[in-house]
DNA sequence: CCTACCGATCGGTAGG
DNA sequence: CCTACCGATCGGTAGG
């Protein structure tokens, strides 16, 4: 029992410090202003967390984690690129709509992770992005795509998900992954008037 | 003559500014690793400039009124929506290869601007905003463009392009639009094949 | 442009 | 989980 306390208690302090660091920014975000979030006293957060570090840490990794075993199953899959791409559509809707102010830590406070997290973390982010790009360009020997880097495709498409965690507040996940998802296949897919 | 040295001294300092507020966020830069960066001591830094916002307030609205002045030059123009949004792409890379690190900082670090500019700010991008989505709905009515809500296209075209600020590194200008003029333009162009 | 220094705030610890 | 407190660092000023 008393376990289970403390361990909500830790994750409505990882919560609450997912909140702050998405609205302030991590650095701007200090001990008190989550203590006084959540309301303890600053040095009563130590009883649950080692440091602010490893706040950003469970936050950021947590959330890699999430895309490392979406990105796993739709390789495994034995679908068309244009689905896969589709699904990894989708699992970015989900994760960012399953813990949007997280989604956001992740997306832009991960360059403040300690070394040794942030090594693992690009690691990560690497993994996806080969899987991705050999999504893509298994699409483009097939004739379903149609592009000429891969590299600018992968990362202009990545922004154009990461906009889904601002998008969350007016749009519901079905009407987001709509409109995102003509978006994109438009923007690859061959057979389209030439611009 | 002592006036021209002040005016460089104190543009060497911003754009070291926007180095450092690109590669560790504004928050995370002290006035400290600013001096260090210039070869003076941290106090002389305020004989150039008046506070840390200030640098902040000068990289940001150097940026913003770029934009604004390209985007009024692209509304008064007699050109068809799908030209006015080849020429929006082309001043984005204009910006962004001009001066990456303050286009970055313009892009990632505009909510820490003090509460008047920070009011100020929001104003031009809400009426390039406005400017923006005038031109895909224009489209959209002379059945030029097709999508069903411009307010996520605007928002994602725009997240596209801030790509651009990091895809400087590896691409020349026209390379990054050609390949971005294609994407964007296939994703609400209409006469395409439906995904 | 420097030396010297200020008050405020930071992340975090000691001890109960 | 609190009170009390630490050393470090912050943005910025005084005075020359």
């Amino acid at each position: 029992m008393e376990t289970i306390i403390k361990i909500n208690k830790k994750q409505v302090i990882i919560d609450a410090a997912a909140d702050l660091f998405k609205e302030k920014g991590y650095k701007a975000t200090s001990i008190r202003d989550l203590a006084s979030k959540v309301g303890l006293e600053p040095s009563s957060i130590y009883s649950h967390i080692r440091s602010k570090e490893d706040l950003l840490c469970e936050i950021c990794m947590v959330c890699a984690l999430k895309f490392s075993v979406g990105m796993t199953n739709v390789m495994e899959s034995q679908i068309s690129p244009r689905k896969k791409i589709k699904l990894l559509i989708s699992l970015h809707l989900d994760i960012a709509y399953d813990n949007p102010a997280s989604a956001t830590v992740f997306n832009d406070e991960w360059k403040f992770l300690p070394e040794l997290e942030l090594k693992e973390f690009l690691e990560l982010r690497k993994k996806y992005e080969t899987n991705f790009k050999k999504i893509l360009l298994r699409g483009k020997k097939k004739s379903k795509f149609e592009f000429i880097n891969e590299d600018i495709v992968f990362n202009v498409i990545i922004k154009m998900l990461s906009w889904s965690y601002i998008g969350i507040n007016k749009y519901n996940k079905a009407e987001l992954r709509d409109e995102l998802s003509c978006l994109i296949i438009n923007a690859i897919d061959k057979h389209k008037s030439k611009s």
